[in-house]
RNA sequence: GCCUGGGUAGCUCAGUCGGUUAGAGCGCUGGAAUGUGGAUCCAGAGGUCAACAGUUCGAUCCUGUUCCCGGGUACCA
């Protein structure tokens, strides 16, 4: 550039996405790792998918315009294509796509990033991680139990004591909605959404929003259902079932409903679920049948769930699913039963850290390799690669000439959080030794010197000079502390 | 969409009842200091005070509009 400045590119992320550096980056790859293992547990085989569909892929069943929070693109061909907006939808083309080799039952997981083109908010991401595991090819609730016991056993897994996940049915709501005779589909999603409210604004406003509507807080109406007085009385009455255990929910939700095939349906499913969650070691305390549960896709065909940490419930759900019998059909004509679940992943780290279950890592880095005055390259790269034989992860300190003094290697290592320093000069390569030097011990026990000198005198706290061959076994002694 | 808070150094923020020279911490650069200087100390660089218009002798500060960011809420799947 011939002008003096030049115009700089502002460094920035597109709103509603996000970087990870390395200590959130660490943190989530070790839940990942852990989550995976208790996926495989449970007999689901990783695939991966594109981040790219055709447009109609991903488009609602007949091809509307339903889906407007679509991140649409055009490929090189100029055809309509998108990003993902889940996981399960590309699960449901896979299935119908490679019969030959992927044969009905099959269980798989996958996770990855996937995009929605709606408003970014507090815990919402244009781009989020989805880690998903889906059922395919059996009807049997069954398999739903199991579901849910792969979210109670993902907790286990991530040392969380206290989650819960509710559990309802599809069917037990449309025999509702049925019963108060609330037959026009685009009213009982509007009832859907309200009730799925509940927890979030309380009973009074539920009642309100069911009836003639409600002002909110910031004095903008809020329209109504419209129903009347014993309509939501019984409905309320409804959702608000508990009872000491899911036997009792099952019971008590026998009583409220009017005796239809479609309620007699419902229930005998949430019997053989609650028979399933028994068989699994699912416990009462973990999993509850709570008749309030709505959930907002209506691809739901049968059994819900939907994971909250009570101790964290503003984050919201941190897992969920359901059954999902007529997905595949979208694309082939015999139907393949499917059940699934989903964990929000930025959600559940969240919501893990506020609880202090999880912590940022700082580094993967365990020992810094330093080098003092003319080291010769090659000897640098030797001790490290002894070091990286025994499996012990390091990195070089390699930068410019300026930047290669003591004071400036240790401060990289402390800055990253690496424990250890290898280090090495002209004296050590000749003499066949390396100093190891405990960075913890070393910063601990000069924390209370003021004066320069007294500083320099101490700088070999926490470091012992041992033979090579004693290297590695020095380092590794000091990781294991 | 509506309500609400905000935009000042690379980052986090303070400040100016409207006054000529806008600060701190962290980070960055250099020095005290040639192999044990992670700390400390000193110095330095770095700003169209979001943009535009208005009021004023004078605006980073007041007014208006726009843009952007955060929080709440609604709507849509």
């Amino acid at each position: 550039m011939a002008g003096k400045k030049k115009a700089l590119v502002a460094a920035r992320t597109l709103k509603g996405f996000q970087d990870f550096l390395p200590g959130d980056a660490l943190m989530r790859a070790e839940v990942i790792r852990r989550i995976q293992g208790v996926f495989e547990l449970y007999g689901y085989s990783p695939v991966e998918t594109p981040a790219l569909e055709h447009l109609d892929v991903l488009l609602g069943a007949g091809g509307e315009e339903a889906n407007k929070e679509l991140f649409r693109l055009e490929s090189p061909e100029e055809e309509p294509i998108a990003l993902r907006f889940d996981l399960t939808v590309p699960f449901a083309r896979l299935m119908a796509q490679y019969p030959e080799q992927i044969k009905a039952p099959f269980r798989r997981y996958a996770m990855g990033p996937v995009w929605r083109a709606d408003k970014p908010g507090p815990g919402r991401f244009r781009q989020f991680t989805q880690v998903d595991i889906d059922a395919a090819g059996a009807a049997t609730v069954s398999v739903d139990g199991e579901v849910v016991a792969v979210m109670c056993a993902v907790m286990a897994a991530l040392d969380v004591p206290d989650y819960l996940v509710l559990i309802n049915n599809r069917k037990l709501i449309d025999a509702l909605l049925s019963d108060c005779g609330i037959d026009d589909p685009s009213r009982q999603k509007h009832v859907l959404r309200v009730i799925d409210k509940l927890a979030k604004v309380g009973l009074d406003n539920i009642r309100k929003e069911l009836g003639g509507g409600r002002i909110d807080d910031s004095g903008d109406p809020i329209p109504g259902v419209g129903l009347n007085e014993d309509v939501i009385e019984r409905l309320l009455t409804f959702i608000d079932i508990s009872g000491a255990d899911r036997r009792a929910v099952i019971a008590a939700m026998g009583e409220a409903l009017t005796d239809t095939k479609l309620a007699q349906e419902a229930l005998a499913e949430m019997t053989e679920l609650a028979e399933a969650l028994e068989a699994l070691g699912v416990s009462e305390e973990h999993a509850r049948f709570d008749p309030s549960l709505a959930r907002g896709l209506d691809y739901y065909t049968g059994p819900v769930f939907e994971m909250i940490l009570p101790q964290a419930r503003e984050f919201g759900t941190v897992m969920g699913g359901g059954r999902y019998n007529q997905l595949v059909e979208r694309f082939m004509k015999q139907p393949i039963p499917c059940t699934g679940m989903s964990v929000g992943l930025d959600r559940l780290l969240a919501a893990l850290r506020h609880l202090g279950l999880v912590e940022a890592g700082k580094t993967a880095v365990q020992a810094l390799v330093v080098t003092m005055g003319r080291v010769a390259k090659a000897d640098t790269l030797k001790v490290a690669r002894e070091l990286r034989e025994a499996g012990i992860r390091c990195e070089v300190f390699f930068a410019s000439k300026k930047k290669m003094q003591m004071g400036n290697q240790l401060s990289h290592a402390d800055h990253y959080g690496i424990p250890v320093a290898v280090i090495i000069g002209e004296d050590e390569i000749a003499q066949g030794v390396v100093s190891v030097k405990d960075l913890d011990a070393g910063k601990a026990g000069r924390e209370d010197i003021e004066d320069r000198d007294a500083y320099r005198e101490a700088g070999k706290t926490g470091q012992v000079t041992v033979s090579r061959e004693e290297m590695v076994a020095t380092v590794l002694g000091l990781l294991e502390r």
